[in-house]
DNA sequence: CGGCATCCTTAGGGATACTG
DNA sequence: CAGTATCCCTAAGGATGCCG
């Protein structure tokens, strides 16, 4: 009998019954910044080197007003900012370029990706991310920090604050 | 003059103008599967531990009508699985449990998670993930099969395949 | 080129009430 | 407990056209 064979062990008295997955949750506040369609697609262009209005739209595959709306929210949230350029000869421009903050989000397209290309496509996936250099196969794994990789079931979940403490009063 | 910095680097005749970057993708077939916040915090709580109807529907803060409709989504894409069953002195119950293809999104989860963790939350998350028995935090992260941890500006892209190809025919 | 305005349709999702 | 039915509102997103 396999039961609940890849839920996450609990540490302690972590219980979900308290509300505590809810309340302070950083997937769901992370969903609040990107959750739509449009905004995943906006990211992985800007990851492929796309840096303008209209590359973003017909790339991603969205319509204008939905991109420009997405471009907006994403720059006032710090993932992207935007930028007025000019090449020699050429009149200004507008590109949008990654923040450390929208860059540090890749491992997360990586993953939707991964997942992807093993359980939604025959042949693995249109792309292969490599180690520039190197040249292997990269992918994405929990590994902790003594170095080990990590399985989802040798993963425990622990309380790391208080919820109601005001130890600094 | 940092340009750029954070996209990736495309290898051979790579160019997102193809189009290539929005036909077979699989991130975006895979947003095709999970896309809405309901179903990313369903699964959340499948991971948490989660199996029944009205927990899903308490816990992920969501309506029971939404519950029910992702449920029956994610158990018609194979991520969960919906099984009847019976402890002794009970009544029949109904339970969903996380299938191998649902419990192979971890990943993308615990990256959502980590972003937030690091750009939302200014005490790191309210939980850490930690390796059982060894104690030590997880975290995710890129890593190429030679063993090397991979930086986002380290990566390079390259097709997988021949997209009209026919070399079967 | 880099948008915005307008209009429309569909999907996401809450509230409430009801059923086996 | 495990949902369904109904109603309603908002957000997501396409199409078209216009503007500096």
């Amino acid at each position: 009998m396999v039961v609940m064979s890849h839920a996450i062990h609990m540490a302690g008295r972590l219980d979900p019954r308290s509300g505590w997955s809810a309340e302070r949750c950083t997937i769901a506040k992370t969903l609040g910044v990107v959750s739509t369609r449009s905004a995943f697609l906006i990211l992985r262009e800007a990851f492929y080197g796309t840096t303008r209005f209209d590359d973003f739209a017909l790339r991603a595959g969205i319509s204008e007003p939905v991109a420009a709306q997405r471009l907006r929210e994403l720059v006032d949230q710090g993932l992207l900012e935007r930028e007025d350029y000019r090449e020699p000869g050429q009149r200004t421009r507008q590109r949008y370029l990654l923040t450390e903050k929208g860059a540090d989000l890749f491992p997360a397209l990586a993953a939707l990706m991964q997942w992807g290309d093993r359980w939604l496509d025959e042949r693995g996936g249109p792309v292969q991310l490599r180690h520039a250099g190197c040249g292997e196969p990269v992918h994405v794994e929990l590994r902790c920090a003594a170095g080990h990789r990590v399985s989802v079931d040798e993963l425990e979940l622990v309380a790391r604050a208080e919820s109601g403490s005001r130890r600094r009063g």
